[in-house]
DNA sequence: AATCCTTACAACCGCGTTGCG
DNA sequence: TCGCAACGCGGTTGTAAGGAT
């Protein structure tokens, strides 16, 4: 990254005096006032760019450099559906994390589910050819992060009763933790219901979560599954009978015939919040011990070539 | 070893909102 | 009520690091 100075204004990287000094503004004035910093000389920064570095990497409690755990991502992605891209709001739900934490997290997560979907769409070609992949763009990466990238106003929509099983399959996609879409192990079946097909040993393994929030803290949202118009645009390439095909033993007929979400998703109590329309949103606050109990946080680690229930 | 590609992340930009004179 | 400045938010871009080929 460059520096440029535009009258007298420095851009790019900061450097760790510059850290210091702003820090020092904070100390003294509380985080406020940004614009003098400038204007006292103290720093060639604008007050939008200082304020932003407090925010993102200064204050105090920040997780940086610690990757989203599975329950934060389950988080981030119950509140998409339920807000939109309201990525403030989203952060006042998980400790530690910025705006531009989620938006980033969000933003790679649709990336990588969009690879997972194009490749699908190359007759399951190994995606190791990468740059066979590269050439099959079906949608640019750049529409990819649209994908559920509903507003809030489109979050309210629902899904029609009569929808099909496609679509219905792909919402699931789109709800589903990528570590659980891509865990072999990891079976849904039954209405709101998921189960692991993991031994014990396994379990007892997996059971030190990363989870920063208590589950059985955690109020279980009604789930409105949500179709913004960049997710119907997504949902005609669902169309195809072997979408699910990449996914090996997670297959088009486990996902479909009338399973459901894992997503007892409902609403988290934002950090430092007292409920307020967190609330209105929450009309049935049952906790789910079971799911989320026992998941492997390591799941990634899991993940193995396709295999045919056969070759297993 | 070199190159290409992906991912994560930091930072900027534009726009909307809010507060104040 | 209006205009302006400050602030906040969401979208986008650029880059470094690491992995794959």
């Amino acid at each position: 990254m460059e520096v440029k100075r535009d009258e007298g204004i420095r851009k790019g990287p900061w450097k760790a005096e510059e850290d210091e000094v702003l820090l020092n503004h904070v100390k003294k004035y509380g985080p406020r006032d940004w614009s003098s910093i400038r204007s006292k000389g103290l720093l060639q920064r604008t007050g939008k760019s200082c304020r932003l570095r407090w925010v993102n990497k200064l204050r105090p409690n920040l997780k940086n450099g610690c990757k989203f755990s599975v329950e934060e991502e389950r988080v981030v992605i119950e509140l998409q559906a339920q807000f939109g891209n309201k990525w403030a709001r989203i952060a006042t739900y998980l400790p530690g994390r910025t705006d531009n934490d989620v938006k980033n997290f969000w933003s790679s997560r649709q990336k990588r589910l969009a690879r997972i979907l194009q490749t699908s769409g190359t007759a399951n070609k190994p995606q190791k050819n990468k740059r066979a992949v590269q050439t099959c763009h079906d949608v640019p990466a750049s529409q990819a992060a649209k994908f559920s990238s509903s507003s809030e106003g489109e979050s309210s929509s629902k899904a029609q009763s009569g929808s099909s099983s496609c679509i219905e399959n792909y919402e699931m996609i789109k709800m589903v933790p990528l570590t659980d879409l891509l865990n072999p192990k990891l079976v849904y079946f039954g209405k709101d219901l998921a189960h692991h097909e993991l031994s014990q040993d396994e379990k007892n393994s997996c059971t030190e979560s990363q989870s920063q929030i208590p589950f059985s803290e955690i109020p279980q949202p009604k789930p409105e599954l949500t179709f913004s118009p960049e997710s119907q645009e997504l949902l005609a390439k669902l169309e195809d009978p072997n979408i699910f095909d990449m996914f090996g033993t997670l297959d088009a007929c486990e996902l479909g015939n009338g399973a459901q979400l894992p997503i007892g998703a409902q609403l988290f109590e934002p950090v430092g919040s007292c409920r307020s329309d967190a609330k209105e949103n929450i009309d049935d606050p049952i906790t789910p011990d079971s799911f989320f109990d026992d998941f492997p946080t390591d799941v990634f680690d899991h993940i193995e070539p396709h295999q045919s229930p056969s070759e297993r």
